[in-house]
DNA sequence: TAGGCACCTGTTTTT
DNA sequence: CAGGTGCCTA
């Protein structure tokens, strides 16, 4: 691939961007306002500092906001940059300290890997030592209380509250016990947390923050690596986030901020638009280069978005143009209340389409700012209509009746006496209506009797009675405590009722997207509550905050997207309707946080004026929802409709003061004129996405294996074989880094860098783990007596790799290279299946893959590509030429194609045998 | 203008 | 469930 030029990097830019990708040295504050190309901008100025300043890519650190943008923002630099993309650090800030803590192993107490407590472990994590924190006493439901707890812990590392002075002065601040009490839990949750070796997300930042402030060295080494930072949303970082990117740039200061302050909506999560603000005043010799042409929005919207903001005191004052010049007025929908409003708005959105202004369902996004509250009788309406939506950020999830049964199911077998009755009519066993009765009539103990007992009872079905003999025998081994963990308990239940396997049959993905997240909800559980307790595992469900899981939809359809305004940041769709526009709505009642930290405790990092106004300024908090319809109104391209009902329900209520603050009467008026759109080049380009070689491989052998896993992301029991498999893995990679670094190693060395590696996996104890043991042990120090002649060839360990197909990016990791006589090299690949295994997972393929990818990237000749059996102490290696490299090519193209077109059908072969995934597989459940 | 009672309503979410 | 709003009364 050519690299791009000067001029082509400079190609189709205005003025004011171009000056963003060619700002040489020192702070610059770049104000993107909505639809102002910044995403572009930031990517070409990166290519830009690679290209033509020559600067290495090692020196480029490149944050933004959520993971997803990361993934975004590599696979577009990719086709800028080629396979040097994979030496950028394009990382969150929380990822940037994640690595940051990976680089110094030895200067922190967290060791490695880190073990960090995510969302769900940090709820689980509190969950399970209420007492030990004095929590006990909890107001409420206890869900929402610890949801309320972990936001003030959360707020308190973030804004490096110590908590030792918090306990101490505190009480002088204030009264309120239940303050005092969460206080002393936030210090015994650090002291819990540093015990156990756990890191939040906070506490990832604040050890990172601390790391970098007073170990000199590490500083030293991460100032001097990276010469440049890019920072992209920069409104929407808190307090540690920016002191973090000013150490790392401190040296130079080439520190390039990117945001909009008229688009921070993170205030309630800590987030201060003040970074943004005061960067002129921080840095007082910074550029500041405003982006304020707007290449989305037609006039009428830039207008009344541009009026509406206008209104906020504290901005940088900016004018927009909008490039894409006039269009439709904005609609204004009245209506007498929120039910009145759903009627009113789905049946505009049917007019739209019946007149042709759109062309399919998912050009128009309905936003609120809370689906969860008050998207209801929007959805009923459209239901009536047979309008499909997509509501995300609905809070559905446990309201599946497949969800229900399945936990129902999971608690009842730890816990018999919680079994009712109706727990057995449900679509996951799918029990014939006669057996439910029988069960429902009697009395005694179901999980007493066995296949004969249940054909007494009169269950004639011979495949309920075998499915409920097989959940008797499933409650024996609960009972024994043999069953492991709660993700075995739902993968068997899944596999003998045929569940999945009958929802893919008919098309449900949506069940099976659903199954999935409660199988990764279940891995959580697992991680942190070594129990196996379903009886834990149903405290913890019901101890979730209500309604805080949604139920995942499937993104295909072509369905009106409805969603909350936090969830469209940063899209667009041709037509939005902004609803709701209420008082009491938008804007909503502020209310404070449960627990607030008094201003005067925080540390002396925050000017007292910005913490005082974050936290309690009403201004502000109206401020902070004003971006927040502005944010709605400039997601909309062609046709912006705001709806304004004239009361909530029954009581009286006025329309937003945001219509007035946007010059717009909420006159009732009767059915709007539908405008005619013109929405040519409108459409969101497919998404460019990046594959680890190992999901391509997986598509390769079985799109539906590849659809489970990696698509709906199913979480499984782990066979006993992926423990050796990764035992194995892990001890081979550190015994080749030795060799690397031009270490002695022998069959000794080998064995014990395998225990080390292998202990941590064993949690039980069995036959059959022995026996794995000892095979992987035997295996490991097999390879180095027969094998090290071939040590000093090693060039290459672990060696990751980014490719830049056409159609996405390709990442992943070789196990190991090798020098060949004649300079080419030789990529290896360690299996530690048997022969018999092998023929399904297809290595030939995968080392193609790989030789593809590598040599792209490593601009060196690969000769020769080796499979190492373990098992078997032998090689298998095959040759490398034009021809192979042109069909792996068009191979890779049709997969990308298949999984772009979501195609995902099973593809039944030998491999089943070893498929994790068989039992939800219709192909494979029909025959049997 | 203050006080009391009835009635209504009910954030946002990423790492 | 709990806190706030609005209406009514004194």
């Amino acid at each position: 691939m050519a690299a791009p030029s000067r001029q082509s990097l400079l190609e189709g830019l205005t003025p004011e961007q171009q000056a963003v990708v060619t700002h040489e040295r020192g702070p610059l504050l770049v104000i993107a306002g909505p639809g102002a190309g910044k995403t572009e901008v930031m990517l070409r100025r990166a290519a830009y500092l690679v290209l033509e300043r020559r600067i290495e890519p090692e020196a480029i650190l490149l944050t933004t906001f959520t993971r997803k943008a990361t993934e975004e923002l590599r696979v577009r630099l990719a086709s800028l940059l080629g396979p040097q993309v994979e030496r950028l650090l394009i990382a969150t800030i929380h990822g940037f300290c994640q690595w940051l803590l990976e680089q110094f192993p030895d200067r922190h107490p967290f060791g490695q890997p880190l073990r960090i407590l995510d969302e769900h472990l940090q709820h689980l994590f509190v969950f399970a030592h209420v007492e030990a924190l004095g929590l006990n006493q909890p107001r409420g439901r206890l869900g929402e209380y610890i949801a309320d707890v972990i936001a003030a812990f959360n707020a308190y590392s973030e804004d490096l509250v110590d908590p030792e002075a918090l306990v101490v002065h505190l009480p002088s601040k204030s009264d309120d016990p239940e303050a005092l009490a969460v206080a002393a839990a936030y210090c015994r949750y650090r002291r819990l947390l540093d015990e156990s070796g756990w890191l939040d997300f906070p506490g990832l930042q604040r050890e990172a923050y601390r790391l970098l402030r007073e170990d000199d060295e590490v500083r030293a080494t991460v100032q001097s690596r990276f010469q440049h930072v890019i920072v992209d949303e920069h409104q929407d970082t808190n307090i540690l986030q920016d002191l973090i990117l000013g150490i790392v740039a401190a040296p130079e200061m080439n520190l390039c901020v990117v945001g909009d302050d008229d688009q921070s909506i993170y205030r309630f999560r800590g987030a201060t638009v003040a970074n943004f603000l005061r960067f002129p005043e921080l840095y007082p010799q910074a550029r500041r280069i405003e982006l304020s042409h707007n290449f989305r929005s037609r006039r009428p919207i830039v207008q009344v978005a541009s009026r509406l903001i206008a209104h906020n005191p504290l901005r940088y004052a900016k004018t927009i143009e909008a490039v894409r010049g006039d269009g439709p007025e904005v609609l204004l929908v009245t209506s007498d209340d929120v039910d009145d409003e759903g009627e009113r708005l789905a049946a505009l959105i049917a007019t739209l389409r019946a007149e042709g202004a759109i062309e399919r369902w998912s050009d128009v996004a309905v936003l609120y700012r809370s689906v969860r509250y008050y998207a209801q009788p929007l959805l009923a309406a459209l239901a009536a209509r047979g309008i499909p939506a997509v509501a995300t950020g609905n809070g559905g999830f446990f309201d599946r009746p497949d969800i229900q049964q399945l936990r129902d199911l999971i608690v009842a077998l730890g816990w018999p006496s919680s079994w009712r009755p109706d727990h057995f009519a449900g679509p996951v066993l799918a029990l014939t209506p006669e057996t439910v009765d029988r069960l429902a009539a009697f009395a005694g103990n179901i999980w007493e009797l066995d296949e004969r007992g249940l054909e007494a009872l009169g269950i004639t079905d011979e495949r309920d009675r075998s499915l409920l003999a097989g959940l008797v025998a499933l409650r024996r081994r609960v009972k024994a405590r043999q069953h492991g963990s709660i993700l075995v308990l739902i993968d068997e239940i899944l596999a003998r009722s045929g569940y999945v396997a009958r929802c893919i049959e008919r098309g449900d993905t949506r069940a099976v997207l659903n199954l999935a997240q409660f199988s990764r909800l279940a891995a959580d559980f697992d991680r942190q509550e070594r129990s196996a307790a379903p009886f834990r595992f149903g405290e913890f469900l019901r101890s979730l905050p209500e309604r805080s899981l949604d139920e995942v939809e499937p993104e295909d359809e072509d369905a009106v997207q409805v969603m909350t305004i936090h969830q469209a940041k940063g899209r667009e769709f041709p037509v939005v309707i902004l609803a709701s526009l209420v008082e009491g709505r938008l804007p909503g009642r502020e209310r404070p946080a449960r627990f607030r930290i008094p201003p005067e405790l925080l540390p002396q990092v925050t000017p007292p004026e910005i913490a005082a106004r974050r936290l309690t300024d009403p201004e502000e908090a109206l401020s902070d929802q004003r971006r927040l319809a502005y944010v709605a109104l400039t997601r909309a391209r062609d046709l912006l409709v705001l709806s304004a009902p004239a009361r909530i329900r029954r009581q009286r209520s006025r329309p937003s003061r945001f219509l007035d603050e946007m010059g717009l009467t909420a006159e009732r008026t009767s059915a709007p004129p539908v405008p005619r759109l013109s929405l040519a080049g409108t459409r969101d380009r497919t998404r460019r996405r990046e594959l680890g070689t190992s999901a391509i491989v997986t598509y390769a052998t079985c799109p539906l294996r590849f659809y489970l896993l990696y698509e709906a992301g199913f979480e499984l029991p782990a066979w006993p074989t992926v423990q050796l498999g990764n035992a194995i893995h892990l001890t081979l990679a550190a015994l080749h880094r030795r060799v690397l670094a031009g270490q002695p190693v022998d069959e000794e060395f080998a064995a014990d860098l395998f225990d080390r590696y292998w202990q941590p996996l064993s949690r039980h104890a069995s036959a059959r783990l022995e026996g794995l043991y000892e095979t992987g042990r035997t295996a490991v120090i097999r390879y180095v007596t027969n094998w090290h002649r071939t040590f000093e060839r090693i060039v290459g360990v672990e060696q990751q790799f980014c490719y830049p197909a056409p159609h996405g990016l390709v990442t992943g990791r070789i196990d190991l290279v090798r020098a060949c006589p004649d300079a080419t090299l030789e990529l290896v690949d360690f299996k530690t299946r048997a022969t018999a295994g092998i023929a399904l997972i297809r290595p030939d393929f995968q080392l193609r893959l790989y030789a593809a990818a590598f040599e792209q990237a490593v601009q060196r000749p690969v000769g020769r590509l080796t499979v190492h059996l373990l098992a078997d102490d032998r090689e298998e290696s095959w040759g490398w030429s034009d021809e192979e490299r042109a069909r792996i090519q068009a191979e890779l193209a049709a997969i990308w194609d298949g999984i772009a077109a979501r195609n995902f059908p099973p593809h039944p072969g030998t491999h089943c045998v070893a498929c994790e995934v068989a039992a939800f597989c219709p192909a494979m459940t029909k025959g049997a």
